[in-house]
DNA sequence: TCTACAACCTCTAGTCACTAGAGCTTCAAG
DNA sequence: CTTGAAGCTCTAGTGACTAGAGGTTGTAGA
């Protein structure tokens, strides 16, 4: 049996995080003392392992609920997860494109100027203030 | 002059934001007129744009906050401007970094499961509870 | 067995950058 | 002069935590 403190260090989640996960029902609720303290034991652990692993990975937390849901019932189809897990990976490449016609467009800027100057010629603020130099959309 | 709504829609801005901007101190109070409604010229125009596109850009409200008052202090040196664009170009190149490697661990996840079979030997499932699988950090 | 104190408990409020809604007032076209 | 879209303020909600107050429990050492 574990405090929430031993689980913490196990698992990397911080203590109020834990009890954050109890209180959305994402973790169901730990057994307790006498004293009220929460116990947990392995399966906890497990659980608590796979959110970490899932939040990681950018999962929202409505999406865990559901793959968790998923994992209580052995008889539902896969086709479910994987369809979640297609989903977030889809959202990751929409993100990762974005971010690299930003990286491209703060490069532009940020290596525009010498840093010399005052700003009242800064290029930085130029070409946040005028939008036409920008290539692509955003 | 025009009224929130058309600076709304000349900038893409919506209207809760651009009274939300002004809240924070971020875009300065607007004139009104008699019956209290704002009216914006067109150096209120330029000034939403920039934050605007500072915003698309992914820089943080405080960030923008320092740039407008960079423009206002055109006697100070333009290096503070370069060093905030360089501070969100090296954000920036994290997140990238981060994503791409959850790029990869998701397409192994969801491309390592045909969707069939039932949820007990999802390879979802499994791979998000075993952490083992993982090359590199999360 | 006692004591000290680290770790636990609950509860409320704060973070960021908005967004939604209630309930009211003003502006402008017909 | 009427109508209704658009404006106003204020409060509360979002997601995923994080921080702090103020009180209780568990456990190691004396």
């Amino acid at each position: 049996m574990f405090s929430i403190g031993q689980l913490s260090k196990q698992t990397g989640v911080k203590v109020p995080t834990i009890r954050y996960y109890e209180q959305v029902g994402l973790l169901v609720s730990a057994g307790r003392t006498e004293g009220n303290q929460r116990r947990y034991d392995k399966g906890g652990l497990e659980r608590l392992g796979f959110i970490r692993h899932a939040r990681d990975l950018g999962f929202s937390i409505e999406a865990i609920t559901a793959l968790i849901d998923l994992q209580q019932h052995p008889d539902r189809s896969c086709q479910e997860a994987t369809l979640i897990a297609q989903h977030q990976l889809t959202d990751v490449r929409e993100k990762l494109l974005r971010l690299k016609a930003l990286e491209a467009e703060l490069v532009r800027i940020a290596d525009g100027c010498d840093g010399e100057g005052n700003s009242e010629e800064c290029y930085v603020l130029a070409s946040l203030a005028d939008h036409q130099h920008c290539r692509g959309e955003h």
